[in-house]
DNA sequence: TGTGGAAGTCATCAATTGTTGACTTAGGGT
DNA sequence: ACCCTAAGTCAACAATTGATGACTTCCACA
């Protein structure tokens, strides 16, 4: 969900414009999903023409996967105390208006879950690129199975955010609502351990 | 996720007929989303034409809402204890193979998040069918709040283990994570009450 | 037993989408 | 100043998809 430039009057450079795709594609792919982002879409916000994007990337596929390998850092997520992170978690997740760049791999994740080729390429960069680091940052030995448990936790909040913006809830009822999700996270990742 | 009958040799009932449209659809649009799942795919699972979706509910957006109207019995999950619900949702979650028809409705919402007018649909009907009920059994001040939390971690596990079906475990680590889960659910349902 | 209308099928249309190949243009090295 | 190559555009294709209207077939009822 970045902001895509205009790319204006900067012509005759494949190296920006292959960035400049590339933005838009994390875009597009971000809010519609691998299936409604349509080439002709993308090039358009990258202010190029679609015949460009197979030409540079070899095709739709290629783009997507090219996406996911650029997008997902999500590693810088993951640092800080218990306390600080199910915080943090808890505030991006229920208040931030549309989560942040570094939720940008989530969201491709699971906005492309039906398609079975994107699926298959964003499982496996999500296992390294976000379900690895986490599992580190969380350490201990049963770290990868709470790993999964908060992934799919800030999965699920993420898919209840993209159908419903508001929760159907209220401010206060909000404000609840990120409490408690502090709690869950926190109470996940403490349990068991010193 | 339903099976689909062959529909064979019962022909000039137009109400059997409906219904082999609709169960086909459901799971269809369960296993594929919105997007992905074609018409004609959907008619030939049902054995009919085609056209005779079109003709019987208008086209695919009333066809979708019909689905959902006709599968999102989703209340029947929410019932006993809460530790019996904790340990049904947990096991029903990391175990069973293919979730359950209950579940369809939820798949539904999560394959089609991306399609904004099958999200709206789904939005509603999840709303009135899913977090309601859901609401309602488990009481109390901020029943909605917790509703929220705990249907986006079912969303949450559903989308993972679309993605990714053993979610990159083995057997000793999925008991870990249905454990786990369990705890988590219960802990969600319990904090701050009696 | 015909006959009207519902149930179902077929052919086809228009729109969209990813992709390809031919074409044009810019710009730097000689 | 030329020209060769890379950068970019344009037009078009083939496949898919949802939708529509004309046609055919079957059943119930008079």
């Amino acid at each position: 969900m970045t902001a895509v430039g205009l790319a204006v009057a900067r012509r005759r450079n494949a190296e920006a414009t292959r960035q400049d795709i590339l933005d838009a594609a994390r875009c597009r792919f971000a809010c519609e999903g691998y299936d409604r982002a349509g080439l002709r879409e993308i090039a358009a916000d990258a202010g190029v023409d679609a015949a460009l994007i197979s030409r540079y990337f070899g095709g739709k596929e290629e783009l997507f996967a090219a996406v996911l390998a650029a997008t997902a850092n999500a590693a810088e997520l993951f640092h800080g105390t218990r306390e600080d992170f199910a915080a943090r978690m808890a505030h991006m997740m229920v208040r931030e208006p549309q989560a942040d760049t570094k939720l940008d791999s989530i969201l491709i994740m699971l906005r492309s879950a039906s398609s079975p080729r994107a699926a298959e390429a964003s499982r496996r960069l999500g296992d390294s690129r976000f379900f690895e680091p986490m599992a580190q940052w969380i350490g201990g030995a049963d770290a990868e199975v709470v790993a999964r448990l908060l992934g799919a936790l800030m999965m699920g909040m993420g898919v209840s955010r993209a159908i419903n913006p508001d929760f159907s809830l209220g401010e206060a009822e909000l404000d609840q609502l990120e409490g408690r999700l502090r709690g869950m996270i926190l109470h996940t990742l403490s349990a068991g351990r010193p």
